[in-house]
DNA sequence: CACTTGTGAGTACGACTGTTCACTGACTTG
DNA sequence: CAAGTCAGTGAACAGTCGTACTCACAAGTG
């Protein structure tokens, strides 16, 4: 049985996750790049110095916060978009993004806000994931026939619309309150609409 | 003659502009919420008292240069736009973001950081700015006879996914060396052509 | 001319920052 | 059960931070 991790193992863990958590609790209403190590411990409640046994700097935290949000998406949005029929494609996917929303407000806002941010090693983190969603997203339209006679370079470009898009969406259900959710996810899908009309006729000319 | 500022209202407004310069440079790796104000005057050559007689604090000053970066751009964006041609239309629109990155770049770091970043006034400026784009973008596409039959509200849409995928575009190029500009801005086209296509579709069913 | 106004400089303050070090005490291992 | 490991502590380091003062001086006004 190795899976039972020892006592001191478990603590370490819970230490580890109580600074994730009280960082992703700061970083509500400010940036990675401004957020200070002392201020994470003091949240956290544990003494300054704890946090180099887990983490070198506040980056080095940012980018297993990212790790934290992103990793386990993969799965879940494979299966959105395993539905062939457009319609119900673009319902689940958008459905998906306002779940995540609900549920994770915080770890999203973080991953919106530091895709751009001020912080090198955690934009790289953030964009390695999104490559890796957009190859993901790329492979399940090659699967299907609809895309015949298609580039790879076509398929990643549609792809990577599609990434674009979810994030984006993400970020307007944060900013607008969930009075606003449903408005924003109709525009989601409509959009989303209009990419696949443009996927239908690319091979038009 | 009241156009000509008196001495001390231009070196005042040379105080003004060098401060913004030096936030902008600062602003390059860091985020606004992390940019002190003493940093800013120290790389301006300037008192940090000083500050004080031009911005309350740091977060307007980023308003300031929200207004600097987008302020300008309505009268350039809806020149580009004006062309009727699809094709020649896409190619401006991506040539004018490719030359705005190259000519300004810090600015547009700057906006593409802030808009989701952690100064709530400042995420509104840029908001609003962006909020105006899509609207100017919508109705010249509403000049246009393929408008015809569109719901106000759609043709809002539309305008959004331009909108949207300009800021995008913009930030790609950032990221990525001159060297890679071509590739991106191919890619640029391209999705733009998938809209497009879409846009030309919207009304078949 | 004297007078008001506003700019920028200078100083000082208390609070906060990241990092280092020696240390404790509970858990793990032989 | 003894020895070793190591997560977490508390004190001290040299900085930086925003802000509150005072002050000199130049520009515009009557």
């Amino acid at each position: 049985m190795s899976h039972t991790l020892g006592i001191r193992q478990a603590q370490k863990q819970k230490t580890r996750q109580a600074l994730m958590d009280a960082a992703l609790r700061l970083l509500e209403d400010q940036s990675l790049s401004s957020l200070g190590l002392r201020e994470v411990t003091r949240a956290a409640g544990v003494a300054p110095t704890a946090f180099y046994r887990h983490f070198r700097d506040t980056a080095d935290l940012g980018v297993a916060l990212v790790e934290e949000t992103l990793g386990s998406l993969h799965a879940t949005i494979g299966e959105a978009l395993g539905d062939s029929r457009d319609e119900r494609r673009i319902d689940r996917t958008v459905a998906l993004i306002a779940a995540l929303v609900r549920d994770s407000p915080a770890h999203v806002r973080f991953v919106a806000r530091e895709r751009h941010g001020g912080v090198q090693p955690v934009r790289e983190a953030i964009g390695a994931q999104l490559r890796l969603f957009a190859a993901e997203v790329a492979a399940a339209f090659a699967r299907e026939p609809e895309s015949a006679g298609w580039k790879e370079n076509d398929l990643l470009m549609l792809a990577g619309v599609y990434v674009d898009h979810m994030v984006m969406t993400a970020s307007a259900l944060l900013e607008a309150g969930p009075e606003e959710a449903e408005r924003i996810g109709s525009l989601a899908r409509r959009q989303l609409r209009l990419v696949s009309l443009g996927r239908k006729h690319w091979l038009d000319g």
